[in-house]
DNA sequence: ATGACGGTTCTTAACCGA
C-alpha cells in the first residue's frame, strides 16, 4: 500500500486555503501537515478540508504566530500536543495513526508536527533572546527524543525545522555561515539530534549532496525563480525501520510561483509500506 | 544581493518571519 505524506509552511492557512485546496486536488497526499496556520483553533477553515475527504484533523493555533494542523484521510488513534521551553505558543502536534499498530502487535505509525522558532536576525543568543529561544528548542527536543524512542517505533518527523543543515541546502554555504538558519550553532544541534534519535533523513537520501535542494525563496527576492537563492529549511524525517519503504520525495517547487504564494514548498514523501 | 516583502493585529504603525 502507498502512503504519502506532505508538510508545507502555508504562511496563513486561511489566506491561502484556496491554494491549500488546489495542492490537495492536484497531489492527494494521505496526511497534509501545516505550519504557520495563523489561526485559532475555532477559525480554521475545516469545511473546505472535509470536502476532499480529509475528515480528521488535529489542530494546535493561536492568533496572530506560528501554529500548526495535521489533516488525514486516515484516523488518528491518539493525538499529543506538547509545549517547549515553557511557553504557550503552537509549535508541536504529534498523532498516531488508527489501524497501524495495536492490531497485529506493533507500534502505530506517529507523525510529529513541528514548527521550529526562526531565531530573529542576530546569531547571538547574548543579545537576541529569540535565537537563545531557537537554540533552546533544539536543546530540549534532544531530551523529547529520548521520551519518544523514535527507533523503537515507525514514526516521521516533518516540519519547518528553520534551519538549513547542510552545505547544499543553502544557495551559498560561505554567504550564509553567520545568517540564522544556517550558523554552525544551529547546523550541529540539529543534525547532532537527527543522529542520536536516528531519524533518516528522506529528502537527502534520495537527492544526496552535492545536490543543490531548498524549500524556502525570501519574499524579498524580485525574480526568486531565477535568482534562485534558496534553503532548505523544511524536512521529512523517517524512522529506520521505515527506510526500506521509501519510495518517492518530492518538493513542489511550482506553487512559490502562484499567485501570492507562501514563501515555503510543500514537501512530500511517499513510502510502500 | 539579509532584502527590492508579506503576514497579523482590539491595525492605519508595529511586530514577526528567515
Amino acid at each position: 500500500m502507498s502512503f504519502s505524506l506532505t508538510t508545507w509552511n502555508i504562511n496563513s492557512v486561511r489566506l491561502r486555503i484556496d491554494q491549500v485546496i488546489r495542492f490537495l486536488g492536484e497531489h492527494e497526499p494521505d496526511v497534509l501537515c501545516l505550519q504557520e496556520t495563523k489561526c485559532p483553533n475555532d477559525q480554521f477553515p475545516l469545511a473546505a478540508f472535509r470536502a476532499l475527504g480529509y475528515q480528521y484533523v488535529a489542530l494546535n493555533g493561536q492568533k496572530g504566530y506560528h501554529g500548526v494542523a495535521t489533516l488525514s484521510r486516515i484516523p488518528f488513534a491518539e493525538t499529543m500536543i506538547r509545549q517547549f521551553c515553557d511557553k504557550e505558543d503552537s509549535r508541536h502536534l504529534t498523532v498516531e495513526l488508527a489501524g497501524t499498530g495495536a492490531s497485529n502487535g506493533r507500534k502505530g505509525l506517529r507523525i510529529h508536527n513541528f514548527y521550529v522558532p526562526a531565531g530573529g536576525d542576530i546569531p547571538d543568543p547574548e543579545v537576541n533572546p529569540r535565537f537563545a529561544h531557537k537554540l533552546a528548542f533544539l536543546d530540549e527536543l534532544m531530551l523529547w527524543n529520548e521520551q519518544t524512542l523514535p527507533a523503537e517505533r515507525p514514526s516521521i518527523l516533518v516540519g519547518d525545522l528553520n534551519v538549513a543543515p547542510y552545505e547544499t541546502d543553502v544557495w551559498s554555504h560561505k554567504a550564509l555561515l553567520n545568517v540564522v538558519s544556517h550558523t554552525p550553532v544551529e547546523t550541529e544541534r540539529l543534525e547532532r539530534f537527527r543522529q542520536v534519535s536516528q531519524y533518516v533523513d528522506a529528502v537527502r537520501t534520495l537527492q544526496p549532496e552535492p545536490e543543490k535542494v531548498y524549500t524556502w525563496w525570501s519574499y524579498r527576492s524580485p525574480d526568486w525563480a531565477a535568482a534562485n537563492k534558496g534553503r532548505r529549511l523544511d524536512h521529512i524525517w523517517i524512522a529506520p525501520s521505515l527506510t526500506p519503504a521509501l519510495a518517492a520525495t518530492k518538493i513542489t517547487r511550482e506553487t512559490r510561483g502562484w499567485e501570492r504564494p507562501s514563501d515555503h514548498a510543500p514537501v512530500t514523501v511517499t513510502l510502500q509500506i
